[in-house]
DNA sequence: CATTTAGTTCAAAAGGATTGAAGTAATGAA
DNA sequence: TTCATTACTTCAATCCTTTTGAACTAAATG
């Protein structure tokens, strides 16, 4: 692989077609016609193939010569973008983000974030991810994300930078059919118990796991998000607290019911953003700020 | 647009990563490894970037390095493609091919067979357009194309190459339900002239106009191609003849029916390949080479 | 602590790129 | 037709970038 073709040749190539003449593009790339005239000559030498018609007075790009500007200037545009982007990462723009979100949040308004971002820098990588609970605590700490959205609860050192985004309110809900429904409120504990209580289970892998407002002796149902938590609600299969703000929409369409509870635990919940204090990158700077005028629940 | 960027620098960097040390890159590329030093420093300091960690013994790469020399190998990798389609433009390969096929003719294997041509000659570009009878003549006259593909009858004039693909039987066929099923056969061309009859348009735009095998005093309905006509006859719209190979399956089907006629005009037509003499490009002659040995009707 | 390995520095040399003057060839105006 | 102009080419001289090789530093290895 040793291609004749030199980033100089395509510069000349490119001026010469855009001025139209050999001494305009002299006069552009301030040299001299015959330097233009040499670099021309000597690239049509190494390729061996004519790239001007010279019959007429003013030299004509050949068709070969003609796809070798155009393709050509995508090479030095691909040269150029390469230099910008090495330039922007050596003023801490990450080559890569990686963002974990609790499984809580809506991703709808994050994922029209990053597409806005994608538009600006193209050459950066965005890796998402999911976890659930005490499942973000632990890909920060672990190092498999830059940045957590949706962190639960107080940081575990003081190696991470907490940010928070609010409250999240949440609600006692069953499925519009389900027996609680019949009971009076407010409902005690111990007819609670009788129904199964559906589980956000937590995806940590190192840290202890959390659990988040379990009424003890119940039988479970652990699910992997909060999204089947949902689902697992909606179909009757059990009870317990979901976050308003995500199932708003089947309350007022009368699929789930929010009930009355003795226990008040677990009502609320402080969600923050959280990353690592040594993560100067700009790019998490970027969300950070843009999360912060979000409302995201 | 002045990247410091340049490609020796580029290839220089993937040696390096290759081999996994300077010295190595320097004996790949028969240079000395002060000059190996050289150039990495010259880019690092254009650039202003750290391209190597040089505090262990062996220079490891940064990751903005690592990028630089991921990205650099599609540039090279360009460069070389592109050096490569020049040299096989210059050896009579074109950049372009524009080939044209009659509507009597099934695409199908001639897409494969582009699909083919391109996995091995993948920067040259294929125009396919479709033309009916006199049309294909057109385009090639007008240089709209360089390959005609079921040109019919003779050539106009000698400046023209017409290799044979056969004769196409043609057969007259209508709907399984039209009357003309209920005659007696053969049928005369008198019974014939009492309903429309089909007839695909010729799309010549210079050329006098051909007409296919048309019966005299019929009220007539004309289809841009020859797929509108099998439709055509499909619905009862009308009568003609129609070429065996595009309607075997419905014949099969019994959805449409072919019938003896009197009149025997038409029956068979020959088909042929068609280009200019002059055009002497490599990816036309594989085209031809390729098509002789194939069935297309 | 000596030895090996890996890359760097620097002065000297080589050689490719640039220059400018002279030349050629097409175009177009007188 | 002639002559000035435009556009590019040629070529020897010059410049300056790249390469070289010897000497050097610094890390790993045992």
């Amino acid at each position: 692989m040793n291609s004749p073709i030199t980033l100089d040749a395509l510069k000349v190539l490119d001026a010469i077609e855009r001025r139209n003449s050999f001494a305009a593009a002299a006069d552009e790339l301030f040299r001299v016609p015959s330097a233009i005239s040499y670099t021309v000559n000597k690239l049509e030498e190494e390729l061996a193939i004519t790239l001007f018609d010279r019959s007429k007075r003013k030299a004509q790009l050949t068709p070969i010569g003609k796809m070798i500007v155009e393709q050509g200037r995508l090479i030095l545009k691909a040269t150029d973008d390469l230099t910008h982007m090495a330039k922007q990462s050596a003023e801490g723009w990450e080559l890569e983000l990686r963002i974990c979100i609790d499984s809580i949040l809506l991703f709808k308004p994050i994922y029209a974030l990053i597409a806005e971002f994608q538009q600006q820098y193209p050459w950066i990588n965005i890796r998402v991810t999911e976890e659930v609970f005490g499942g973000t605590w632990d890909a920060l700490t672990a190092g498999r994300t830059d940045l957590v959205i949706g962190a639960t609860g107080e940081a575990y050192n003081s190696d991470f930078i907490l940010r928070p985004l609010g409250e999240i309110d949440f609600v006692f809900a069953v499925a519009k059919n389900h027996p609680l429904v019949q009971e009076p409120q407010p409902i005690s504990s111990s007819k609670i118990k009788q129904y199964p209580s559906i589980v956000v289970s937590d995806s940590s892998r190192h840290l202890p796991a959390r659990s988040a407002g379990l009424l003890n002796g119940q039988p479970r149902i652990s699910v992997p998000s909060v999204d089947k938590k949902i689902e697992a609600h909606l179909l009757g299969l059990g009870v317990g607290f979901l976050p308003i703000h995500r199932i708003e929409e089947y309350l007022k369409a009368g699929e789930l019911v929010a009930l009355n509870v003795k226990k008040t635990e677990s009502r609320k919940s402080e969600l923050s953003m959280a990353w690592h204090k040594d993560n100067q990158g700009k790019a998490l700077a970027w969300f950070v700020k843009r999360i912060q005028n979000m409302k995201l629940f």
